[in-house]
DNA sequence: ACTGCTGCGTAC
DNA sequence: GACGTACGCAGCAGTG
């Protein structure tokens, strides 16, 4: 092979150190080093490796000392941070991973990485080599040419020359021009204030270069041509400051790039090194012992899909943490012993001990993951840990052995002999996630009760922020790898269900569940007992409601389908007009509901201004953005528009009519009840908690939630819950007292902060309160009160202060409650609720800023959650009590949705609301407002 | 075809 | 980085 074909790989690995460090989460090893910076360089190289194939290859560092540019500019990389602690201890060992992975390693006294990097592509050109540069830094676009290109590994985005136009408006040759321009705030080099990005690469595609600007100097109008003329000196330091070198000395460090050989990786030192750091994974594949997934773990290059581990050691973990927790003698039987009934006699001597049992764990296989269609293919039943019986009902695949039945007892059998049991209340039933498992038996006319514990919510309410899932539990709690259903039945269009699985087979499975959740009660159980607010939220708010919940569930919701369906047909009427237009405003047709595809149209080559950025870096098409620019175009406006409609449509008008059961002719979603880490439900498939209702297109979805004949819908809803909620929380006077005497409270906030008297507000004076109220019950910043009121940060901050100033009781609880969340680690809502905040002293700073957010809201929104679960419970008892043919059908946070027969509603709209205020006693009065309707729209 | 991520938008 | 808690759509890239 020639040298002509050959390649050159080079590695930018200082600024990969802080990408990597940045943009993963804080991994650390068993002794708790860092290790987030070493696993993102480690897996960026060898995905390098792998993609750009290199005859030679190095990673370069910064070295430590001063390079010509300090000389040059003393205030060079002046105010830059210095390099976090955390990510200083991971340098050495990065270094020494890189050496291991088989990469040379440059670093050149007195000279940086960029011009390492520099020097080495030109001298790679000047003999024919081509040269890759992996780098997250901009600058290098100026090296790009035919024979260099520029990768970032993070984004998978290759820079050819075309492709720096595209990213920059400017060719390679100008990315100097382009940078001294605009300056590099990173590196503390000033260009020409208020010159950005737009406004060089204007004055670049006018003038050609830097040099013809700074003659053309004196033609340039406004503010930026006087700045210009006034950095007209400093544009040639700055214009040195930001050009890689090319011809830098290298010789102390390497001869040329001729010795950059690729060294081999190491394996005995990988080893070491792996286990050391504790990079499970890729030890196991370093030592051989390769696990289907090993590859897929190192092969993951996105740094944001890494799933991010827990946090180590027990503090921040709760009281649910097991890995400090070794199972208790009793929960680890000394042998298994699981039985297939299917005989009368064995089913028999199995009722017989449920009978007596103090407490019996069920669970139940069926063929659907939709708890409203779920049928039965078996049951299972566990009284004593180790212990178990699973009851085949419904098995038939082709591996399910002849006999009449296939050798089971009938499900009909079963469950008439099992009624008795089930349907007793006094018979106390444990189970995980028992209110699929009621909706199961509901399905064959078997009503659950009993239900006395479900492991879920002793989770849930031990330790909310983690996975409730038996297989995890089981692996946390009990150190033990359980069966999954995956494991069993497989997973994808592979899938098979239940039913066709041979009964030794289900058997294993099945039984190991009911087992499995028997001693999972018994090690969650009693630290609920010691702990007496979560004992009192997990046996009077979360148990009691579960049972209320799958009784709503079923109750589901009458929806006017055809209705629905005439806006639909409308929507795409009027979405195909605006498509129209758009194409006709674009000169061009394309994918309206693509964020790309929008961006590329108008950013690239409409050449709008980019208002903000996404997560990854892409110009953002958000719907501030569109708004921002319909100031000034078309075509954005008509976006909105389309978005608008386009969002109804599939989430609402199009996808509410295929959810209808066809059995009951009704909706019926599911409340996640382990969902949500502050105590709120979650509604799925389909989401009937976020039901439009802020515009007047969106309200007329609501038109079409129907009550059956005869009856009306009833709706309640809290009155301002959380902000009544934050000042019985806080105690503070003054909101207090504007509760106590039913004043509108926005307004009241307003008369406080502008200092006017309550009749003289304007009505944008309350609108600012009203935000400022919002913002404080999730820990808004004076950035986020600023950015939502188009006003200064100063503004915002001014108006946060007064409010503190008038409601100090609040600004006193804030703190109290950050300090509270860092000494015990959760916070609490006014039940004993709690909410632990791992990130809250540990984490980078964006993290622990979230946490304390969170803390902060945690306490509201968890009370608030509580009440209305009260609420529910309340409600569902009166209505049942007083046989009532009213039903509940749904819940929206601060909201209840009921379906009421005529002859009942007067009944139903005095005594709901009163039900729903008197389920605790706060010191602020709390109140529901009722309304009635033919449909949801007319109650709300 | 399936999976998982991104960008966006709906609710309280 | 900047406002908490959710769910779900369409697009899209990677994988089979």
């Amino acid at each position: 092979m020639s040298d002509s074909q050959k390649t050159l790989l080079l590695v930018d690995g200082s600024s990969y150190l802080y990408r990597a460090y940045h943009a993963l989460p804080d991994l650390r090893n068993g002794e708790g080093l860092p290790t987030g910076a070493i696993y993102g360089m480690i897996n960026m190289l060898r995905k390098l490796r792998n993609d750009f194939p290199a005859e030679y290859i190095a990673c370069v560092f910064d070295a430590k000392g001063k390079t010509f540019r300090d000389a040059l500019y003393p205030a060079y990389k002046e105010h830059r941070p210095s390099m976090p602690e955390d990510l200083a201890k991971q340098i050495e060992p990065i270094h020494e991973a890189v050496r291991a992975l088989g990469w040379p390693i440059v670093v050149v006294e007195g000279v940086e990485a960029d011009d390492v990097i520099g020097t080495l592509a030109c001298q790679a050109t000047a003999q024919g080599v081509r040269t890759v540069v992996s780098t997250g830094d901009k600058d290098l676009a100026q090296l790009v040419n035919d024979h260099v290109t520029l990768v970032n590994t993070m984004s998978g985005e290759v820079l050819d020359p075309p492709g720096v136009v595209a990213k920059f408006g400017v060719p390679p040759e100008r990315i100097v021009d382009y940078l001294s321009l605009i300056g590099d705030a990173v590196d503390n080099v000033p260009g020409v204030p208020k010159v950005g990005p737009k406004t060089a690469v204007k004055w670049l595609a006018e003038y050609g270069t830097l040099d013809s600007i700074m003659a053309g100097a004196d033609g340039i109008k406004g503010v930026v041509g006087e700045n210009l003329r006034n950095t007209l000196d400093w544009l040639p330091r700055a214009r040195e400051l930001v050009t890689v070198k090319t011809d830098c000395d290298l010789s102390d460090a390497v001869a040329d790039f001729h010795a950059l050989r690729e060294l081999g990786e190491d394996n005995e030192k990988l080893v070491a090194f792996f286990s050391r750091y504790g990079f499970k994974t890729w030890l196991r594949e370093a030592t051989g012992e390769s696990l289907p997934n090993a590859r897929a773990a190192a092969r993951s290059s996105r740094a944001g899909a890494a799933p991010a581990p827990s946090p180590q050691g027990g503090l921040f973990d709760g009281p649910a943490d097991a890995s400090a927790d070794l199972p208790a003698p009793d929960t680890t039987p000394a042998e298994i012993r699981y039985e297939t009934v299917t005989t009368e006699a064995a089913l028999d001597a199995w009722i017989a001990r449920i009978i007596d049992a103090p407490l019996t764990a069920i669970d139940t296989e069926t063929t659907s993951l939709d708890p409203m269609q779920a049928q039965l293919v078996g049951l299972s039943l566990s009284v004593e840990p180790g212990e178990a019986a699973y009851i085949p009902v419904a098995h038939r695949g082709p591996d399910v052995a002849g006999m009449e039945n296939h050798g089971q007892l009938s499900r009909e059998y079963v469950l008439e002999r099992l009624r008795p049991w089930l349907e007793d209340p006094a018979r106390p039933k444990l189970g995980q996630h028992l209110k699929y498992d009621s909706h199961v038996f509901a399905n064959h006319g078997v009503k659950l009760l009993g239900i006395a514990q479900d492991t879920m919510l002793e989770s849930y309410v031990l330790a909310s922020h983690r996975n409730h899932g038996m297989d995890s539990l089981a692996e946390r709690l009990l150190n033990l790898k359980t069966l999954t259903y995956e494991e069993v039945c497989g997973k994808g269009a592979s899938q098979i269900g239940f039913d066709q699985i041979d009964l030794q087979r289900a058997t294993e499975y099945a039984a190991e569940d009911a087992d499995v959740t028997l001693r999972l009660h018994r090690k969650m159980h009693p630290q609920l007992e010691a702990a007496s607010g979560l004992k009192y939220v997990y046996e009077n708010i979360e148990i009691p409601v579960s049972v209320v919940l799958q009784k709503i569930e079923r109750n589901g919701v009458l929806i006017d389908a055809a209705r629905l369906g005439a806006q639909s047909a409308e929507l795409g009427q009027r979405m195909m007009a605006l498509e129209a237009a758009a194409f006709e405003a674009a000169g061009q047709p394309f994918n309206l509901g693509s964020p790309k595809q929008i961006g590329e149209i108008l950013f690239t080559q409409m050449k709008l201004p980019v208002v903000k950025k996404t997560a990854s870096g892409a110009p953002s098409t958000d719907e501030e953005v569109l708004q921002k620019l319909a100031e000034d175009y078309p075509l954005p406006k008509l976006l909105l528009d389309y978005r608008g409609l386009s969002k109804l449509k599939s989430t609402y008008t199009d996808k509410l009519p295929k959810m209808v059961n066809p059995q009951t002719g009704r909706v019926h979603t599911s409340y996640g009840q382990a969902t949500a880490v502050t105590g709120r439900l979650a509604s799925t498939e389909p989401n009937l908690q976020n039901i439009p209702v802020r515009t007047e297109e969106g309200r007329r979805i609501r038109e079409a939630f129907i009550a059956a004949p005869g009856n009306v819908i009833v709706s309640a809803d809290y009155s301002q819950i959380e902000l009544r909620i934050m000042a019985h929380i806080s105690g503070d006077e003054n909101l207090l007292r504007a509760f106590a005497n039913g004043e509108d409270i926005h307004r009241a906030t307003a008369g406080e902060i502008f200092g006017v008297e309550r009749e003289a507000v304007s009505s944008e004076q309350r609108r600012y309160a009203k935000v400022i109220n919002f913002g404080l019950i999730y820990g808004m910043s004076a950035f986020g009160l600023a950015s939502n009121l188009g006003i200064e940060r100063e503004a915002a901050k001014h108006y946060i202060d007064r409010y503190f100033m008038r409601y100090p009781g609040v600004a006193h609880y804030m703190e109290e409650t950050r300090q509270t969340a860092r000494e015990q680690g959760y916070v609490e809502t006014v039940f004993g609720r709690r909410l632990w905040l791992p990130d809250i002293n540990g984490g980078n700073g964006p993290r622990r800023q979230g946490a304390e957010r969170a803390a902060i809201n945690a306490p509201m929104q968890g009370t608030a959650a509580d009440l209305i679960k009260l609420s529910m419970i309340a409600v569902q008892d009166w209505l049942e009590g007083d046989n009532l043919g009213t039903r509940q059908i749904m819940q929206v946070h601060d909201e209840l949705v009921l379906e009421v027969p005529q002859a009942e509603l007067e009944l139903v709209k005095t005594r709901l609301p009163e039900l729903m205020c008197s389920v605790a006693t706060l010191r602020v009065p709390l109140v529901a407002e009722v309304g009635s309707g033919s449909n949801w729209e007319e109650a709300h």
